[in-house]
DNA sequence: TTCAGGATGTACT
DNA sequence: GTACATCCTGAAC
Protein backbone atom coordinates (compact mmCIF):
# COMPACT_ATOMS: atom_id res chain seq x y z
CA UNK A 1 0.00 0.00 0.00
CA UNK A 2 1.53 3.30 -1.26
CA UNK A 3 1.61 6.27 1.68
CA UNK A 4 -0.95 9.11 1.20
CA UNK A 5 1.01 11.55 -1.03
CA UNK A 6 2.00 15.37 -0.40
CA UNK A 7 -1.28 16.68 -1.54
CA UNK A 8 -3.52 14.96 1.74
CA UNK A 9 -1.65 16.66 4.25
CA UNK A 10 -1.92 20.32 2.31
CA UNK A 11 -5.62 20.75 2.48
CA UNK A 12 -7.04 22.54 4.88
CA UNK A 13 -6.77 21.11 8.48
CA UNK A 14 -10.17 20.43 9.97
CA UNK A 15 -10.51 18.50 5.92
CA UNK A 16 -7.38 16.46 7.11
CA UNK A 17 -8.93 15.88 10.47
CA UNK A 18 -11.85 14.21 9.50
CA UNK A 19 -9.96 12.40 6.37
CA UNK A 20 -7.79 10.19 8.40
CA UNK A 21 -10.20 8.56 10.60
CA UNK A 22 -10.17 5.08 9.37
CA UNK A 23 -6.88 5.04 7.88
CA UNK A 24 -3.97 3.15 8.08
CA UNK A 25 -1.34 4.45 10.66
CA UNK A 26 1.84 2.62 9.32
CA UNK A 27 4.99 2.12 11.80
CA UNK A 28 8.00 0.64 10.27
CA UNK A 29 10.91 -0.78 12.27
CA UNK A 30 13.29 -3.55 12.87
CA UNK A 31 11.99 -4.62 9.70
CA UNK A 32 8.96 -5.18 11.34
CA UNK A 33 5.21 -3.65 10.09
CA UNK A 34 2.67 -2.63 12.99
CA UNK A 35 -0.07 -0.87 11.11
CA UNK A 36 -3.24 0.55 12.95
CA UNK A 37 -6.58 2.44 12.12
CA UNK A 38 -6.82 5.76 13.16
CA UNK A 39 -10.11 6.33 15.20
CA UNK A 40 -9.96 9.64 16.97
CA UNK A 41 -8.40 13.11 16.09
CA UNK A 42 -7.72 16.50 16.74
CA UNK A 43 -6.84 19.75 14.70
CA UNK A 44 -4.59 22.34 15.96
CA UNK A 45 -4.35 25.50 14.12
CA UNK A 46 -1.54 28.48 14.67
CA UNK A 47 -3.47 31.31 13.51
CA UNK A 48 -7.03 30.86 15.60
CA UNK A 49 -6.31 28.69 18.36
CA UNK A 50 -5.00 29.36 21.36
CA UNK A 51 -4.37 25.65 22.63
CA UNK A 52 -1.82 25.20 19.29
CA UNK A 53 1.72 25.19 20.54
CA UNK A 54 2.94 27.57 17.75
CA UNK A 55 -0.38 29.98 18.33
CA UNK A 56 0.25 33.52 16.37
CA UNK A 57 3.11 31.56 14.85
CA UNK A 58 5.25 30.81 17.52
CA UNK A 59 8.57 29.63 16.90
CA UNK A 60 10.68 27.65 19.31
CA UNK A 61 12.86 24.77 18.91
CA UNK A 62 10.01 22.79 20.11
CA UNK A 63 7.32 24.22 17.07
CA UNK A 64 10.07 24.12 14.36
CA UNK A 65 8.75 20.66 12.76
CA UNK A 66 5.19 22.47 12.86
CA UNK A 67 6.40 24.85 10.18
CA UNK A 68 7.47 22.61 7.75
CA UNK A 69 5.07 21.48 5.16
CA UNK A 70 2.09 19.35 5.22
CA UNK A 71 3.16 15.41 5.45
CA UNK A 72 5.43 15.88 8.25
CA UNK A 73 5.73 14.52 11.72
CA UNK A 74 5.52 16.79 14.81
CA UNK A 75 6.32 14.79 18.22
CA UNK A 76 6.70 16.68 21.27
CA UNK A 77 6.75 14.81 25.02
CA UNK A 78 3.87 15.70 27.88
CA UNK A 79 4.08 15.68 31.35
CA UNK A 80 7.92 14.45 31.21
CA UNK A 81 7.09 10.91 30.09
CA UNK A 82 4.39 10.52 27.55
CA UNK A 83 4.79 11.40 23.18
CA UNK A 84 2.28 12.57 21.28
CA UNK A 85 2.13 12.13 17.53
CA UNK A 86 0.70 15.30 15.33
CA UNK A 87 0.71 14.92 11.27
CA UNK A 88 1.25 18.45 9.84
CA UNK A 89 -1.03 20.08 7.96
CA UNK A 90 -1.01 22.85 5.08
CA UNK A 91 1.84 24.67 3.35
CA UNK A 92 5.35 25.53 4.71
CA UNK A 93 4.98 28.30 7.26
CA UNK A 94 1.25 27.28 8.66
CA UNK A 95 1.95 25.56 11.60
CA UNK A 96 -1.22 23.43 11.97
CA UNK A 97 -1.30 19.63 12.55
CA UNK A 98 -3.71 17.06 13.62
CA UNK A 99 -2.89 14.95 16.96
CA UNK A 100 -3.73 11.25 16.81
CA UNK A 101 -5.78 10.43 19.89
CA UNK A 102 -6.76 7.01 19.31
CA UNK A 103 -6.54 3.68 16.68
CA UNK A 104 -6.79 -0.20 17.06
CA UNK A 105 -4.93 -2.73 15.86
CA UNK A 106 -4.85 -3.97 12.18
CA UNK A 107 -1.47 -5.53 11.88
CA UNK A 108 1.12 -6.66 14.48
CA UNK A 109 -0.66 -6.44 17.21
CA UNK A 110 1.70 -8.81 19.08
CA UNK A 111 4.16 -6.31 18.44
CA UNK A 112 2.01 -3.49 19.61
CA UNK A 113 0.90 -5.14 22.42
CA UNK A 114 4.39 -6.01 24.03
CA UNK A 115 5.69 -2.70 23.74
CA UNK A 116 2.58 -1.67 25.52
CA UNK A 117 2.82 -4.42 28.29
CA UNK A 118 5.17 -7.03 27.76
CA UNK A 119 2.90 -9.60 26.68
CA UNK A 120 1.09 -11.02 23.57
CA UNK A 121 -2.50 -9.96 22.50
CA UNK A 122 -4.26 -13.06 23.92
CA UNK A 123 -2.93 -12.66 27.75
CA UNK A 124 -3.58 -9.05 27.84
CA UNK A 125 -6.15 -8.36 30.42
CA UNK A 126 -9.72 -7.14 30.05
CA UNK A 127 -9.00 -4.13 31.15
CA UNK A 128 -5.74 -3.67 28.77
CA UNK A 129 -7.64 -4.57 25.93
CA UNK A 130 -10.26 -1.64 26.52
CA UNK A 131 -7.03 0.60 27.14
CA UNK A 132 -4.89 -0.56 24.38
CA UNK A 133 -4.38 2.67 22.22
CA UNK A 134 -7.30 4.91 23.28
CA UNK A 135 -4.86 7.98 23.71
CA UNK A 136 -2.03 9.45 22.03
CA UNK A 137 0.30 8.88 25.04
CA UNK A 138 -0.61 5.34 24.75
CA UNK A 139 -0.37 4.93 20.93
CA UNK A 140 3.15 6.22 20.82
CA UNK A 141 4.22 3.50 23.13
CA UNK A 142 2.31 1.07 21.03
CA UNK A 143 4.26 1.96 18.03
CA UNK A 144 7.12 2.77 19.36
CA UNK A 145 7.03 6.13 18.29
CA UNK A 146 9.63 8.60 20.39
CA UNK A 147 11.05 12.26 19.88
CA UNK A 148 13.51 10.73 17.45
CA UNK A 149 10.91 10.71 14.63
CA UNK A 150 10.25 14.07 15.01
CA UNK A 151 10.37 16.11 11.97
CA UNK A 152 10.11 12.74 9.90
CA UNK A 153 8.74 13.24 5.97
CA UNK A 154 5.52 11.34 6.24
CA UNK A 155 5.45 10.62 2.72
CA UNK A 156 8.94 9.22 1.82
CA UNK A 157 7.57 5.84 2.93
CA UNK A 158 9.84 4.53 5.47
CA UNK A 159 9.55 4.39 9.23
CA UNK A 160 6.64 6.29 9.51
CA UNK A 161 3.48 6.61 6.96
CA UNK A 162 -0.39 6.49 6.54
CA UNK A 163 -2.03 4.23 4.22
CA UNK A 164 -5.45 4.33 2.66
CA UNK A 165 -7.53 2.39 5.03
CA UNK A 166 -11.43 2.41 5.44
CA UNK A 167 -14.33 4.17 4.36
CA UNK A 168 -15.73 5.76 7.48
CA UNK A 169 -19.29 7.21 7.07
CA UNK A 170 -20.48 8.20 11.12
CA UNK A 171 -18.02 10.75 12.00
CA UNK A 172 -18.56 12.08 15.66
CA UNK A 173 -17.89 15.76 16.61
CA UNK A 174 -16.61 17.00 19.77
CA UNK A 175 -14.72 19.50 22.31
CA UNK A 176 -11.32 18.81 22.20
CA UNK A 177 -9.66 17.17 25.55
CA UNK A 178 -7.16 18.72 27.86
CA UNK A 179 -6.99 22.23 26.62
CA UNK A 180 -9.54 23.69 29.15
CA UNK A 181 -6.56 26.38 29.76
CA UNK A 182 -7.40 27.60 26.24
CA UNK A 183 -10.03 30.58 26.39
CA UNK A 184 -12.53 30.82 24.07
CA UNK A 185 -10.62 27.71 22.01
CA UNK A 186 -11.66 24.98 24.29
CA UNK A 187 -14.87 24.85 22.78
CA UNK A 188 -14.17 24.27 19.18
CA UNK A 189 -15.66 21.99 17.76
CA UNK A 190 -12.26 19.91 16.71
CA UNK A 191 -12.51 16.62 18.03
CA UNK A 192 -13.33 13.92 15.27
CA UNK A 193 -13.92 10.24 16.27
CA UNK A 194 -15.53 7.51 14.63
C1' DT B 1 -17.02 1.64 37.75
C1' DT B 2 -15.26 6.07 39.05
C1' DC B 3 -11.94 9.20 41.28
C1' DA B 4 -7.85 11.55 43.25
C1' DG B 5 -3.18 11.94 43.19
C1' DG B 6 1.40 11.31 41.68
C1' DA B 7 5.03 10.52 38.19
C1' DT B 8 8.41 13.18 35.57
C1' DG B 9 11.16 16.51 32.43
C1' DT B 10 10.98 20.10 29.06
C1' DA B 11 9.53 24.57 27.57
C1' DC B 12 8.80 28.88 28.59
C1' DT B 13 7.98 33.02 32.08
C1' DG C 1 9.02 28.34 39.36
C1' DT C 2 4.84 26.90 36.77
C1' DA C 3 2.28 24.58 33.49
C1' DC C 4 1.62 20.93 30.53
C1' DA C 5 -2.66 18.38 23.64
C1' DT C 6 -1.30 12.12 29.76
C1' DC C 7 -1.44 7.68 32.02
C1' DC C 8 -1.37 4.50 35.82
C1' DT C 9 -2.35 2.97 40.42
C1' DG C 10 -4.91 2.18 44.40
C1' DA C 11 -8.95 2.98 47.13
C1' DA C 12 -13.84 3.56 47.56
C1' DC C 13 -18.11 2.25 46.16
Amino acid sequence: MQPLPRQFFLQDTITVSRALLGKHLVREINGQRLVCRITETEAYIAASDKACHAYNYKRTPRTESMFALGGTAYIYLIYGMYTCLNLVTEPEGEPCAVLIRSAEPVEGGDLIARNRFGCNMADMTAYQKKNFLNGPGKLCKGLSITRQENGLDLTAGRALYITEGDLVDRIQVGKRIGIDYAEEARDFLWRFWI
